[in-house]
RNA sequence: GCUCCGGUAGCUCAGAGGAUAGAGCAACUGACUUCUAAUCAGUAGGUCGAAGGUUCAAUUCCUUCCCGGAGUGCCA
């Protein structure tokens, strides 16, 4: 964390003791929080740069030790080896964590220089089903990540691309054309991507009757795959020619399908509202699935693409990720040449330094030919498209699978945190039913959901296990909520009493006061809140936020119990510990914000 | 076969060259007439998959191997 005295330090041995190195200022001298167990507020590791000034590791110890034993800020220092563990004046630390708290909104931005236009694409959803516990985690991990680059300084533009168009989307309208019965969501009271979704388990329910009647007329074709056999059922040659009247603009086709595909954005809308999903614009790949054929055309001209023998084109990608096919023989596009298509109308449509692409980790390889493929295209920008990839999410009973209907469903699963919640707050609020009971049950619920999703690092598979996952205790989103909520509720007292937190002229308290470990830990975390964003934000890691927000509001809870505020023995300490709640609610409410989550005032 | 990701406490996961490897859950002990116990304090729990190598220092980097997952389509 950027400490005074410690870049104070780093000019004095730069410019002064070590001038005759003539060194640049490029070296990072960074102060770390000290471990738990050891004396002190912050450490300085001097094995980390020891080398830079030609020094040995224990002589620069002791050399730091000399430079900040003087400094006004410092209280006490002792090296240990080649750790310095340096205990900070009260006074020092909290005017440091009160720095960035009192200019929250720039303090964690980064110089102007080294923020970027990034596109970033996620959720992505097909509209034939509704969306599942899969979706949620992309969902969550997309909005996060654009919250979390805007937070630190970036233009982001979050995109959406709905694959609206292609075979299986046809499945979902063959089957409501053949059981539909004229079913509406008014006429059933059911949410468009919902119903939709029924008949794409429908139809795959009649798909599998087929081809199990197939196989046992035709043993000898028995062991040929489901894909194989497709074309062979009666359904499947339906499917097939309904995508081609779709591709011919055959009306009736068209209208059933935009009647489908309404009811279904009409369901989506509802979940990303629920959610907080927010796109700049969302792409439809009807508009879209075209793109792309004339690019194939110009790199095949410049010699970035070959004609096969066969007749398909194909980019040579080198002995990892072989050959691959960008446009088949016949001359249709494959999914490649959409991505190729799509990426540089994203380019054209709105000019980003880089753009992002959270999917999932199925698809690494086809986003590392992509971008291959890019290059190899002759765009400069294309060294800064990057895939997020994530880990599927499991069930105790294994995977999910939309067409078999083992899945957890994302309005199911909202509704079932958010009663979750509810059920946990009345149980806590004795015969007084909170009004707002409904809202911020709904806040707690989305709130635990997101934060257990964020909490993993992205790459991980995550095993959900409804029974175990669902938590409000322990390293939770309720739980740092809770810190926001207590703090909340010191203030109500404290307003009782007259005394508007607000008003407390932060600047001209004598922070010195405020000397024990508990209050100091708070601080020397608060000043490290710019660094963990930034961190996270390079990583494209929220994972790094969540356990920055528990730690915090653990320092928080052990003040808590330690330190009482409004009970406090001066009215002098009272006030300063307002004011250090204050700080730690501005950043926990911040840090949360930037993760798409919500506070309440009360649990 | 090849490529990528993972293997850390009973379970779910952090740590990515530095101090005695950490959290939460589960188990056990204790703390609510107190600013909210969705909390806090404590006990117990480890051959960091295995073996070599590099280094003053390796769970972290390199090599080989074992186990689990994914990818390896003119699918998306």
């Amino acid at each position: 964390m950027k400490i005074n005295c410690i870049e104070e330090l780093k000019k004095f041995l730069i410019t002064e003791k070590f001038s005759e190195l003539n060194l640049d200022d490029n070296l990072e001298i960074i102060a770390e929080a000290c471990p738990g167990d050891m004396d002190g507020d912050i450490t300085v590791n001097c094995f980390k740069f020891s080398r830079f000034f030609k020094q040995n590791p224990m002589a620069m110890a002791q050399l730091v030790v000399e430079y900040l034993e003087n400094h006004s800020d410092v209280e006490k220092v002792e090296a240990i080896k080649a750790f310095v563990n340096v205990t900070l004046s009260a006074k020092a630390l909290h005017s440091e964590a009160l720095e960035i708290v009192n200019d929250l909104a720039h303090s964690v931005q980064l110089p102007k220089t080294e923020t970027q236009k990034i596109a970033v694409e996620y959720s992505a959803p097909n509209t034939n089903k509704p969306q599942h516990l899969g979706h949620v985690r992309n969902n969550t991990l997309g909005m996060a990540l654009a919250s979390l680059l805007a937070r630190v300084g970036h233009n982001v533009i979050p995109l959406n691309l709905v694959n609206d168009r292609g075979i299986h989307i046809c499945k979902s309208m063959i089957a409501y054309q053949r059981f539909g019965n004229g079913d509406t969501p008014e006429s059933t009271g059911t949410k468009g991507d919902h119903l939709v979704g029924s008949f794409y388990v429908k139809y795959n329910y009649e798909l599998k009757k087929q081809l199990d009647e197939l196989r046992s007329q035709k043993p000898e074709i028995a062991d040929k795959t489901d894909d194989e056999l497709f074309l062979q059922t009666e359904i499947g040659l339906a499917t097939q020619k309904m995508l081609q009247d779709w591709e011919n603009g055959d009306t009736e086709v068209r209208d059933l399908w935009q009647m489908m595909n309404n009811w279904v954005f009409a369901g989506f809308d509802e979940t990303y509202k629920r959610m907080g999903c927010k796109f700049e614009h969302t792409y439809l790949e009807s508009n879209t699935y075209l793109l792309g054929k004339d690019i194939i055309e110009q790199g095949l001209a410049s010699g970035a693409f070959k004609r096969r023998e066969d007749g398909a084109v194909v980019a040579d990608l080198g002995k990892k990720m072989g050959e691959k096919v960008v446009l088949r023989s016949d001359g249709t596009s494959v999914y490649i040449t959409q991505d190729i298509g799509t990426t540089i109308k994203k380019y054209d449509d709105y000019a980003p330094d880089a753009q992002v692409w959270v999917v999932g980790d199925e698809q690494i390889l086809h986003f590392k030919q992509l971008f291959a493929i890019m290059k190899k295209l002759g765009y400069d920008w294309a060294k800064n498209l990057y895939h997020m990839a994530y880990g599927m999410v499991n069930l105790p009973t294994g995977k999910m699978k939309s067409r078999e209907g083992t899945v957890v469903d994302a309005d199911d699963l909202f509704d079932e945190m958010v009663n979750l919640a509810k059920e946990a707050t009345l149980s806590r609020c004795g015969d007084e039913v909170p009004i707002d009971i409904d809202e911020r049950s709904e806040i707690i619920g989305l709130g635990a959901l997101k934060f257990m999703l964020l909490k993993f690092n992205p790459k991980t598979t995550i095993m959900f296990d409804p029974q175990a996952s669902i938590k409000f205790e322990g390293d939770t989103g309720p739980y740092v909520q809770y810190a926001v909520a207590r703090i909340s509720s010191i203030f109500r007292k404290a307003e009782e009493e007259g005394i508007s937190v607000d008003a407390i002229d932060c600047g001209s308290l004598d922070w010195s006061e405020l000397a024990t470990d508990e209050e100091k830990n708070v601080s020397t975390l608060i000043a490290k809140y710019p660094e963990t964003l930034q961190y996270a934000a390079s990583k494209k890691d929220c994972s790094v936020v969540v356990s920055y927000l528990l730690d915090l509001a653990k320092a928080f809870n052990k003040f808590y119990r330690e330190c009482p505020v409004m009970i406090a023995d001066t009215d002098e300490l009272k006030v300063l510990r307002l004011a250090l709640c204050n700080n730690v609610k501005e950043v926990l409410v911040d840090g949360l914000k930037t993760l798409t989550i919500d506070c309440v005032t009360e649990m």
